[in-house]
DNA sequence: GTTAAATTGAAATCCAATTTCAATTAGGGG
DNA sequence: CCCCTAATTGAAATTGGATTTCAATTTAAC
């Protein structure tokens, strides 16, 4: 089943509605790259949908996010961004903190060695966050070409 | 040196001034326990010395935290938390979503795999952010053990 | 002691997130 | 297809932690 009807399905099930407003919402939220703000999604859509508000965008946000669709990302710039949770695998990110961007990678091994900690705690992971901070390829060759994510 | 002469030298090689409330919330800071967010450790001074304001507070920590001697934890409660920076090993954190507790601790091994990680995409990390969630052995053992960390 | 520069604290401001509320829309029932 | 009620929308207002403003005060160099 894909993301159109997936989320037709969770707001079927709540007693939602399927709104034009939501449909052009998870259509650009998609179709834009992934770990954008509420903000810049909204920039984004005002441009083809002027009459698409900011609140209903920051809603739709939150009900991808209920529904699972979405996952919310906080990297300290102070906007919480949103991406797509497709992948059924667990992701983590390194952001570069020249040029913004934000790479993803899968480390089982780590996932291991954070289980053997937990362990050693008597703890048991409900979920887990680790960003890595530093320079990317591009900054630390070419300094200067401001990839803007 | 201990942490209030690092501070002094720190305050005097910027050409800021030593003041009562500087040495105050210093101590205050380090006499509580750490991961303490600013509303927490205004409160507690301000029973001692209910003349220093939550602004000294506020200003007070983040010139700790860029003279090194403390850092700020961001734990997704929306509050800043800072800790001392006393170790000279990077250490993660292990929280518990039920009572709050802040469980610190070191893993080289994995600090290692994230080398390997960001050495893969030809990053050069900066610092990094690890962020284990999930519930604790005294939440998992006696439910309602309230701790309030 | 004098004095300029730094500091303080109460209040104001900032700003992203969130909520309010009147007008509009979805969609089940008839 | 029309009605009707609950859900939704969007502009504006509100929230809340972080930060700044600014007049009064304090530090510390001279």
């Amino acid at each position: 089943m894909n993301y159109k009807d997936s989320f037709r399905e969770y707001l079927g099930k709540n007693g939602l509605k399927v709104t034009q407003q939501r449909e052009v919402i998870l259509d650009e939220f998609l179709a834009a790259g992934s770990h954008l703000s509420t903000e810049e999604l909204y920039r984004s859509i005002r441009e083809k949908y002027p009459h698409i508000g900011y609140a209903t965008v920051h809603r739709t946000l939150k009900l991808l996010a209920e529904s699972g669709l979405a996952a919310p990302r906080h990297f300290g710039d102070g906007h919480t961004r949103y991406e797509c949770s497709n992948e059924e695998q667990h992701h983590d990110h390194l952001i570069c903190t020249i040029c913004g961007a934000i790479i993803e990678f899968e480390n089982p091994g780590i996932e291991r060695l954070q289980e053997q900690v937990a362990a050693k705690h008597g703890f048991v992971i409900e979920q887990h966050r680790l960003e890595i901070y530093g320079r990317c390829s591009s900054c630390l060759a070419g300094k200067g070409k401001k990839e803007k994510k």
